[in-house]
DNA sequence: TTAACAATTAAACATTTATTTAATTGTTTA
DNA sequence: TAAACAATTAAATAAATGTTTAATTGTTAA
């Protein structure tokens, strides 16, 4: 083995820390859990999990003004996790129906236990 | 139905709008993912679902200073991602066996592709 | 009991980020 | 076209966070 750490102590990480991914690769990951970290954003996130809605009540659900919901979103959908529908003057926001989106919703619910209103079967 | 949207527009949030969990609830998720927004503890996070390791060699690994991977492991530890086990001189760092660390792990893995060098069903 | 090594903690600094207020862009309807 | 409404963008501010250097704590071996 070529590569070996200060400390060798019969552990395994000789025998991958050559696969180990790149710092990089790790800051695609980091990118999306990134746009969780934020207790508002993640709450606007989960609605919309469950629900289309415009930038105007999103901000009425959680009593926050028009700007800072935009910036919110403005990341979500920049980490592909929701998309936008202009419908006349209004702007209706959805989670993408993707594998990676699913999964995230699945954690949020498995971590809060809660009893998701309609089922998981039910996200957008 | 006594809660209302400004824009009422026929979709399902009234429905569920009062079963919104809170804030205070989605802190505790959101602090998870504060823990994983960072690529380079996401990746200490994803050696130590690997492997047990000393800070001296994931400082290593990393190429970070002592200090350093010390902040990062007492986040991750914080968060019960991780656990330590001190054994003489070193301590030794591994990802907790819980749902939610699999469940983190999966979502690492899926989102890179990596093929994972053990199986998943290697995870420590 | 020293000396050496491993790890953590503290203080300081630079960077990033969430929110507010104000201004701007886009769309509809009067 | 002008007025009203919805959303975004910009500038400014306050707060949080990662890393470094230096000091401290804990453990082992000489």
């Amino acid at each position: 083995m070529s590569v070996s750490t200060p400390h060798t102590h019969g552990q395994t990480i000789e025998n991958f820390i050559d696969k180990i991914p790149s710092f990089d690769d790790f800051g695609k990951i980091a990118a999306i859990f990134k746009q969780l970290e934020d207790p508002n954003r993640l709450r606007i996130f989960w609605i919309l999990c469950h629900s289309e809605e415009c930038v105007t009540n999103i901000g009425y659900i959680m009593k926050m003004s028009n700007p800072a919901v935009s910036h919110h979103l403005r990341l979500l959908k920049s980490a592909d996790l929701i998309t936008s529908d202009r419908k006349g003057k209004e702007v209706y926001y959805k989670a993408c129906n993707t594998p990676l989106v699913h999964q995230l919703h699945d954690v949020m619910e498995d971590v809060l236990r809660i009893a998701c209103p309609f089922g998981n079967e039910h996200i957008l």
